[in-house]
DNA sequence: TTTACATATTCCCATATGGGAATGTATTGT
DNA sequence: ACAATACATTCCCATATGGGAATATGTAAA
């Protein structure tokens, strides 16, 4: 095998780079497929592909609207992933203090 | 090709389970790689490839003991991808206000 | 219904991965 | 120096991906 299918696990499909780039663009308010295509320079069939992988793990939601299809991002599915990198935040926040500690000695220590 | 390389890019790193079950562990104290393969009941070459890719990418830390190496998660690594999802938090927050209202509304047209 | 437009899907291919098994390397103890 | 311990690396292989090109599908306009 290789990985968790990137079709079930949201952290693998914000992985891919231009996927975060559309789910940033399509953030702010929904979109059409050809919007995304000139908007981020990306190739019809793969924003097709990258929006068909967040639709499935449930990071953007659409609607047809004649005979355009429109996008929107999902945030409440990306909660989950900053509920995980949240979790370290008490530790870089020792990191931080430590390094101001260090600093602030080295301050009193100044020749 | 296939995806930016998991070696230079965080979110990739991250993408896969047994790697983020690895920053859990070595979060709270630093620990031997015989440690990891003990407490997470994996293989020792796989926990020493997922820490290879962990340490290029900075997310963990190394130090030599004795014939031990002791491995801890470089939480400041983790960093950039709590306030790239901290940027859809605003917009969870409009859906789930919305949707506070719309409860709000069907209890009071409550037959 | 015929045509044009907007998306989605399929094919093909190069490549990145991860796991398992076996092997190599470094460091300490005797 | 030799054996033992703790990791790291290499090989091989099945598979998930992503991009490009071509094609299929769906929906509205003429």
């Amino acid at each position: 095998m290789a990985r968790a299918a990137t079709t079930s696990d949201p952290f693998n499909a914000v992985a891919e780079p231009r996927r975060r780039d559309i789910l940033n663009y399509l953030a702010v308010q929904e979109r059409a497929v050809g919007e995304i295509v000139a908007g981020l320079g990306m190739e019809q069939p793969s924003v097709s592909k990258h929006l068909n992988v967040l639709r499935n793990v449930g990071l953007v939601h659409v609607r047809r609207n004649g005979r355009h299809k429109l996008y929107r991002t999902n945030a409440e599915a990306i909660k989950p992933m900053h509920e995980w990198t949240k979790q370290f935040e008490r530790y870089w926040q020792h990191q931080l203090s430590r390094i101001k500690e260090r600093a602030e000695s080295n301050e009193k220590n100044k020749p």
